[in-house]
DNA sequence: ACCTGAACACCGTTCAAGT
DNA sequence: ACCTGAACACCGTTCAAGT
């Protein structure tokens, strides 16, 4: 006679992502993830192959959550005032403004994103491409096809790795943090609008 | 009768320098370290807190060293080359460069700098400051002096976003890496260099 | 004054036994 | 077919006892 299911796959990430905001990973145990969802620690490997790869599967939920987050900046933003072409630099900006946003509603997961330990499974292929595909297309504008995946990857350095710095109070020289964002988004958006291409777009 | 001591405080923190990069943050125990240096793990606590405290002292030595190696480009580098009057935008590049070098390097103790988990010490104030004191020279020249510390988190930022991206392997997308990391460093020195400034230097 | 074995509380994970 | 107690190997850390 089998037994009714006494959890989930889902309620155990959600678990695992309010313990890891909560407690941080060193308290993020199977034996609290287990207590919250109801159950025994040896339980939860019915549904999870390893802590490592529970891990993994909080970041995946996480960086699915940041793609839709920014989906709706790009929506709702610059899209939505100024018709069908927005300002892509205005929309680099208000971009990189959801991403921290994002970041510090959820500090923990966003590291587990962006600053991962060895021990975490790395999320799946085509999350972090759709996450970043508004991102692309916008780099693609700004500096011209040939130099978007360049132009991209060096706006997500610089916003991972503001923030990461930003979280782990390695800002201590003073001065405005939020000053120091807006500044850096605009040189950015300057820089890469004055990009040299071979076949510039407009 | 006072015993002979059997190791040092640094003997413990090059054993966990060498574990670390070695075996990784998990493969860092105290066992470990204790067997390195000769002793039995309870020994350890004779001079170091708590695993967490070692951590934060290999984050220090590390800072320091890399600090170290961006002093050394910054002499024998632009410096020597070009005279007392170097170009700055070279100058950011070449310290990129080197930013880059060490991290791949010491991957590790990198990330333990610019990525530490909530249960790493954080290192001594003034450390950080001394390692970018080249940087926000440099950063000063380029964007003015009142521009320069958001000049610095810019480049920082993107420097260690980009570097911590590339170790976690998030760069899946094709393309070439080295490629990316030089579109970015000579983009920001352009970028930094045209920053309006209500008193610009030079 | 440093070093050690023994012990404690706590992990992740496995597995046979229950329903 | 899921759940559980018991067990295993392994952590970090403490401490009384040795020299």
């Amino acid at each position: 006679m089998p037994t009714p299911d006494r959890t989930s796959l889902d309620d155990i990430v959600q678990a695992g992502r309010d313990i890891l905001e909560t407690d941080g990973l060193s308290g993020l145990t199977m034996q609290a993830v287990a207590n919250r969802v109801g159950v025994r620690a040896p339980s939860l490997y019915k549904r999870v192959r390893s802590r490592s790869d529970l891990l993994g599967l909080i970041a995946e939920a996480t960086a699915r959550e940041l793609g839709e987050s920014l989906e709706a900046v790009a929506r709702d933003g610059a899209v939505h005032r100024s018709g069908a072409h927005p300002d892509p630099r205005r929309e680099i900006i208000e971009l990189a403004r959801a991403f921290r946003v994002f970041a510090h509603a959820h500090p923990a997961g966003f590291h587990l994103i962006f600053a991962p330990g060895p021990d975490v499974t790395n999320p799946d292929l085509g999350l972090l491409a759709q996450a970043s595909s508004r991102l692309m297309r916008v780099a693609a504008e700004l500096a011209g096809t040939d130099n978007a995946l360049d132009a991209a990857r060096t706006l997500t350095a610089w916003a991972s790795g503001f923030v990461s710095m930003e979280l782990a109070g390695a800002f201590r020289l003073g001065g405005d943090i939020d000053r120091a964002y807006e500044f850096g988004s605009a040189r950015l958006a300057d820089a890469l609008a004055a990009t040299p291409s071979p076949r510039r777009r407009r």
